[in-house]
RNA sequence: GGUCGCGUGGCCGGGUGGCUAGGCACAGCUCUGCAAAAGCUGCUACUGCGGUUCGAAUCCGCACGCGACCUCCA
């Protein structure tokens, strides 16, 4: 625990609206839960941001030395069956086995939302609970809620009472709603025809005859509400009350409004201490969502296959980009941010190989650089509210003392170096998450290729045919492979 | 319509009343056979109009512009 010493953690509770230290109910172990995907199409970059925000907390906590339970789920029921039929043949009726089974759907897409979470480098939960497969302490919290009165069974489906509650609770307070204010803006009246008022929402719905996904209750066969999982799984794993509740700013309401009304209804307790909302990604302005026609997928970034982008990305690239902004904060999406976030992480990268073959000149540290005091400062980015792109400024003013120590004009103890070494290590492969992506050594054969053109070039310039070099250079430039002459000899990479 | 938020230099973006954010781009210099890479230096902004203050990008008000949520959505 002698990470706990570096200096308290402060985040933006969305509850109270405000920078709160944060106090774990029993330290050194944390509870974090975090609303996962639901599992029936595939994830875009937004979504992919959204968990970033939530990996980078996970690893700072973890950094900080606390025992961290990162419960993440999937959810893989509620409507998954009337999404795959839209746009279907709407008369007919296909035979059960012609069409695709929902677990098959489920399985398809949470096997690609772990490709992608992997593909960024995201940790994986410690628990990744189904809703499937916690329908009995979904069942076991509604019962708890109807116990208490304020849900109400009406033809085969159970409402939460919205009114009632409200009344003896509060309500709306973290999405800042007034009941009277949803009440008079409320327009939709479709399929609210069993709800006692239109605020109410259903905790258990009664399945259709057609649905595939149900399950016997008390109250017929049917299927858990939307925001019913979260409340039971957090409260099964995390307790009835737990420290971080994370989530995308448009899961605020309703989702994250039901869940505090659903778990002091049931257990009469607020589950949540601090509330965490990630900003939307957005393209031109608007945010990245499906229904907007302008997200795309991990595989259309890296290979530019796709209208927005000029070219590809990497991975690490995408996750750098995202990371030099503050993720309370919307962040647009442009191909000039993402090349300019491209060569910003290529530098931080070249210094971190560079700073690896670094060498103090003295014992002691130097007086040029004040490495303590970087590091200080990149925990003090870190434990304000998540501050990842101060973080990343300060490593820029460390990634200038590695090069002007490598080119001998900054004379750092080896004190320095090692302490350096140790602040680039965590902060940019543990805390920050990013890694090398080397395209040579993916492929041997090519390295092995250019690295005897490199050597052709040398020989050329030893005997002083420039002519000759140059063709080498500017052939391989002319293939995407770009020369880079550095002190410890020639390295390449792909343009 | 209701609620909340945003508007920063060529671009992206941080910023918790005073002190250089940072990255990318651009320009000059050093290094280099030339170039690239690397280093150094320069580029000093905060939508508009009022107000509070010794002092505001930062607080308050108004206006304009934009967005999110109010329905599944990270």
């Amino acid at each position: 625990m002698a990470e706990l010493k570096r200096g308290p953690f402060w985040i933006t509770n969305t509850l109270t609206r405000k920078k709160e230290e944060f106090k774990p109910l029993r330290p050194p172990h944390v509870g974090l839960y975090v609303c996962g995907p639901t599992v029936y199409s595939d994830v875009h970059l937004g979504n992919v941001r959204s968990f970033l925000t939530f990996d980078v907390l996970y690893r700072w906590l973890t950094h900080l030395g606390y025992k961290v339970r990162y419960v993440r789920n999937i959810t893989d029921v509620g409507h998954l069956v009337d999404d795959i039929d839209a746009g279907e043949d709407k008369i007919a009726k296909r035979a059960r086995l012609e069409q695709l089974e929902p677990m098959e759907i489920v399985q398809k897409y949470t096997n690609g939302f772990h490709d992608v979470m992997r593909l960024f480098n995201l940790q994986a939960p410690s628990i990744e609970p189904t809703a499937t497969g916690h329908l009995i302490e979904q069942i076991e919290m509604v019962k708890r809620i109807m116990a208490n009165g304020y849900g109400y069974e009406a033809n085969g489906s159970v409402y939460f009472d919205v009114p009632k509650f409200a009344a003896a609770h509060p309500y709306g307070e973290l999405s800042g709603r007034k009941i009277e204010d949803q009440l008079a803006n409320t327009r939709d009246t479709e399929g609210m025809e069993d709800k006692r008022s239109p605020l109410d929402f259903a905790i258990w719905k009664k399945a259709e005859p057609m649905h595939l996904m149900k399950w016997p209750s008390p109250w017929g066969e049917g299927f858990p509400g939307w925001h019913l999982e979260c409340s039971a799984m957090s409260t099964k794993y995390l307790g009835q009350t737990f420290d971080i509740h994370g989530g995308g700013m448009d899961l605020k309401f309703p989702h994250h409004e039901c869940e505090i009304a659903q778990s002091i209804a049931a257990d009469g307790t607020s589950p949540v201490r601090y509330w965490m909302h990630g900003n939307m990604l957005t393209v031109n302005g608007r945010k990245m969502a499906k229904s907007e026609g302008n997200g795309f997928t991990p595989e259309e970034l890296l290979t530019g296959n796709h209208k927005l982008l000029e070219k590809g990305y990497s991975a690490m690239t995408v996750r750098f980009f995202m990371l030099q902004c503050h993720y309370a904060s919307t962040l647009d999406f442009s191909n000039a941010a993402l090349q300019a976030a491209e060569k910003g992480l290529e530098r931080l990268m070249a210094a971190m190989a560079t700073l690896e073959r670094l060498q103090g000149v003295t014992p002691e540290p130097s007086s040029g650089a004040d490495v303590p005091g970087l590091a200080t400062r990149c925990h003090a980015a870190m434990n304000d509210d998540l501050n990842t792109p101060v973080m990343i400024a300060e490593l820029f003013e460390g990634v200038r003392m590695i090069n002007s120590a490598n080119d001998g004009k900054l004379a750092l103890g080896q004190a320095d170096v090692d302490a350096l070494k140790e602040l680039f290590r965590n902060m940019v492969f543990l805390v920050l998450g990013l890694k090398v992506e080397s395209v040579a050594k993916d492929d041997g054969a090519l390295d092995g290729l250019v690295q005897e053109f490199i050597r052709m070039r040398a020989e050329a310039k030893a005997r002083k045919d420039f002519a000759a070099s140059d063709r080498v250079r500017d052939q391989l430039a002319r293939l995407g492979i770009v020369l880079k002459d550095t002190k410890e000899g020639t390295t390449w990479e792909r343009a």
